[in-house]
DNA sequence: GGTCTGCCAAAAGGAACACTTAATGTACGA
DNA sequence: TCGTACATTAAGTGTTCCTTTTGGCAGACC
């Protein structure tokens, strides 16, 4: 059983010349190549490869595996096309919306997935802040739009024809700078603790947040700076510089680019659920496709 | 580009009806399967199977791909066959003679690897002791050997027409019993600092060992038993036991079964040399696969 | 002759992957 | 209601693979 993936750099020798520039075609780095080269021979029992000083020929043996290397590569390559026409994929499009926070976390995996299975659809990602998503939905304007809601909030009712889909619900955490954690203990800090606090919070009047900014002021966090960005990386900055802490959802507080201390709140009383909003019976092929790779994938984030 | 391994899984339910099933065929477990297989329709981006409560069944894009998987396992069961004609080895035999250390810790994966790019070819392994392996290719009953010297020690010369090749050098190292370490220090030990200890030592006119037994006994160390057996899983076994230390290669020093203590020895004066005996241009064309094969063998077993 | 350049290989460290066992879920038949 | 058969989820462990760094080697060039 040979990795497809070492056949495919032997051929890549064998058209490039030489290991170096085989490995820049593919990606990859030279040492990468040289040790999967190494193991193919091991696991073929016979020298493929003759090292000149000036690149990289094939023996005879490698001139034959490398024949039924792409053969076996000719196969998979059109058993994806097989599998698209028979999704009824080929050559069509996928236009998703999703709003700031998912669209750097969480999508990027999952296009990439879809992506492979699927390299002749054209894909289209829209930025949407809720509720403007769903509205997109609506017009046409995209196939599905992820969003999310906040608790405590209220669910804004589905206009009729969409449906929606949780993906995933998260906690809201406490995010201080390093070394700023309020009070000891590593357990949940209790919601009242944060009276006084300066915090950096969303627009006040912003919808999806309102309710979670409401119940913070009414436990006595004193505002300390309004952020009317899109997304959280701002806040984050924010809140690392010292200026303040702030609650974000779990997902933005562990992979912030900026150092950042994490704590949960008790009781747990904040959550944002994160949606997929489709067209039901009516989706395109592309999009229940789509839809599959996300219910996995965010199996997968959440678990990591 | 698909993982033959798990295509092999798809090709393996398709026939078995069951994962359980087609796992146990293929040696792992259902879990192990059910994996790889969640993966490969995550991959292909389509369902490829129908879970019943009865079993598991192909869906129509796992019947597509399913027959592009035959063929591709085709394709690759060919090329190993070509390569075996092509080196010349396809329905020979290849024999070899070692002795017993190398036997157990050396050759196995290297054998492993041999049957699986070569499966149709005979192989044998017949133990020798030093230096029956070299008369034994002599006699052209194995087609090459593993041999071992000692030093210090005279080398003996190699019969007319026979060749020796070194594939690795080991030092000798002090082995004893789980808290019974000599003296202080994790540094090398002075082999003054044998003298007066109960030594287990290999027959004192066992030819291959002459020379470091002699120097053994001249640094002082006491004989308190004499191993008359082949190898040494009898030697780590008593110094296990506490019956007295003992000088082994490394290689048995860290393979043992039996828990042991080890301690290199300063000056690193005692060395054992594991080569390869064979006829040269006169070497089958299996024996110069496995001898290409025990080179790098030989080179990522000291790596590790 | 000495130096530079391009190419390949070895070593070490970190991230990802695949396997295992154990536990959970689900439909069917007695 | 229980027992069976099948599949999945979860957690832990070992291996694999890629990257960076370093070293060696042959020809080109000054």
């Amino acid at each position: 059983m040979y990795d497809p993936t070492r056949l495919a750099a032997l051929v890549a020798v064998a058209e490039a010349g030489s290991i170096t520039r085989a490995a820049s075609r593919l990606g990859y780095t030279a040492p990468a190549l040289s040790q999967q080269l190494a193991k193919l021979e091991r696991e073929a029992g016979a020298a493929l490869l003759v090292r000149h000083h000036r690149g990289t020929r094939l023996t005879a043996a490698g001139e034959l595996l490398a024949g039924r290397a792409r053969r076996v590569l000719d196969e998979m390559d059109q058993a994806r096309h097989e599998l698209a026409r028979l999704a009824g994929l080929s050559g069509g499009r996928l236009r998703v919306g999703t709003f700031v926070t998912a669209g750097i976390h969480l999508l990027p995996p999952v296009l990439t997935a879809f992506r492979r299975a699927h390299p002749d659809v054209e894909l289209t990602v829209t930025d949407y802040e809720p509720p403007a998503g769903v509205t997109a939905v609506a017009a046409g304007d995209v196939d599905l739009a992820l969003t999310h809601a906040y608790e405590p909030a209220a669910a804004d009712p589905m206009p009729s024809g969409l449906f929606s889909e949780t993906l995933l619900v998260e906690e809201l955490v406490l995010v201080t700078a390093l070394g700023q954690m309020l009070s000891e203990g590593s357990g949940p800090l209790p919601v009242a603790e944060l009276a006084g606090r300066p915090l950096i919070s969303s627009a006040p009047e912003h919808p999806p947040r309102r309710g979670v900014e409401r119940a913070l002021a009414e436990a006595g966090a004193t505002p300390a700076v309004v952020c009317e960005s899109p997304g959280y990386a701002l806040v984050c900055a924010l809140v690392s510089a010292g200026l303040g802490v702030a609650v974000v959802p779990e997902m933005v507080a562990e992979m912030s680019p900026a150092p950042l201390a994490v704590r949960r709140l008790e009781p747990a009383a904040f959550r944002r659920t994160i949606s997929v909003v489709h067209r039901g019976d009516r989706n395109t092929a592309a999009a229940t496709t789509l839809m599959a790779l996300l219910r996995s994938g965010f199996g997968r984030a959440s678990a990591a």
